[in-house]
DNA sequence: ATTAAAGTTTAGGTTTGCCTAAATAAATTT
DNA sequence: AAATTTATTTAGGCAAACCTAAACTTTAAT
């Protein structure tokens, strides 16, 4: 199929092009891709030549339908590896990047299948990352803040907007990461804080400093 | 560090010397690595210069120590990930190889570590070979059949001496396979048949025949 | 509108890992 | 012991993916 090299470009530039719409520059392929520009030049013209990418020359590059559904699969891949790596081999969301980048190129549609059945369908990745679903769909889940919640509502953490270490600290304490299913048990309208219950269990009381700075999709 | 296919060639060789003996020849390691002799040629003046082999022309070529550290270094990945595959992503034994020949170029000492501790700690692979340990060790465990296991003895399930899809589908259904905890029970003297407790819970009764056709290790 | 600067491509080279064909060494036959 | 067959290595090439240096486009500045 596609070469590794082939790949990471493939990803590269549907990064930079923010989902596969705007052109992407040789500079801006060769910085993110740690390459020098001649090289990329001399990629873009194999993979237009194997119609992965619209590439005119002097004028940037972009994918072409079959390059987007060659990037969502690798896409895919990352972030179901990230997710094993973090849930199940207990990394942290900072050590599972290089690895990823590796695991991503495994070739085999049974094992992908398994793995993501194996992690439960999960639908975001460790940093907050939407994961393409099978069908090479990427949704972006409508992200509300934790503090928004009514009562009985449930939610996913997707994202939290701080990364200061004492906060992170204090969310490990709790037992709070991204993917943690969160329920809002009580409202406390004296402080405008809120007794949420972490996983089915345990609940704590968050203060509203807290309940604005973390994200939640609906589970 | 080392590129994937001199992985494979150091693995190939460990495999072909019978775990780092005898010499083995060019046109032998052509044949396993489906490559030509001449490109054999070529690798081995390579690894020969990175210390990894001991090469006399036309007189074949053995591992070095460090080689034949190597060697089992990516034969423990390898085993490992096929644990995982079978054990965690209901992959056939059949299935896992192909996998596996991809994951055990995985570059990072984190994963394999947690890998192993995810599992378990497993001392076989789903092929009944046993599995180096971290410090490149190859412990062949002692084998024992089935039927010679006194009352309350214990085993893992190592190898099984038949591999018609009838028998292997009997296993299936009493749900033994390669890694399985098996106790005895009982003994019933009159056709020498077992009660045998598989996995810690429900216990069925096996014939002489099956019982002469599966092998055990010590738990 | 020129000119200068920045961005990009082409030309020519390198390394890795493979190939075929030819040369050479080792093992077998006769 | 010489001749033949088989095994292995060397020579010369190729494709992938990178590089540097030089040439060429586009864009920005004068
Ligand atoms: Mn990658
Ligand atoms: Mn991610
Ligand atoms: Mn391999
Ligand atoms: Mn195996």
């Amino acid at each position: 199929m596609h070469s590794t090299a082939e790949e990471n470009y493939i990803k590269a530039i549907y990064k930079l092009s923010g989902g596969g719409t705007n052109a992407v520059s040789t500079t801006g392929l060769s910085e993110t891709l740690q390459t020098k520009p001649a090289s990329v030049s001399d990629m873009l013209r194999k993979l237009s030549a194997k119609d992965l990418v619209h590439y005119v020359k002097y004028h940037g590059v972009q994918l072409t339908a079959e390059g987007q559904r060659v990037a969502l699969k690798i896409i895919r891949k990352h972030r179901l590896w990230e997710v094993f790596l973090v849930q199940k081999l207990h990394f942290t969301w900072d050590e599972v990047h290089e690895v990823a980048e590796q695991m991503e190129h495994v070739k085999s549609e049974l094992l992908i299948q398994r793995l993501d059945e194996f992690l439960g369908h999960p639908r975001i990745d460790p940093h907050g990352d939407p994961i393409p679903t099978e069908a090479g769909e990427l949704r972006e889940e409508e992200q509300r803040v934790l503090a928004s919640l009514a009562i009985e509502q449930k939610g996913v953490v997707c994202r939290v907007k701080d990364s200061q270490p004492a906060f992170l600290q204090y969310l490990n304490r709790v037992g709070i990461q991204i993917g943690t299913q969160l329920q809002v048990v009580d409202k406390i309208p004296y402080d405008n804080s809120l007794e949420i219950s972490i996983n089915k269990s345990k609940s704590v009381i968050l203060s509203s400093d807290v309940l604005e700075k973390i994200f939640v999709i609906n589970p």
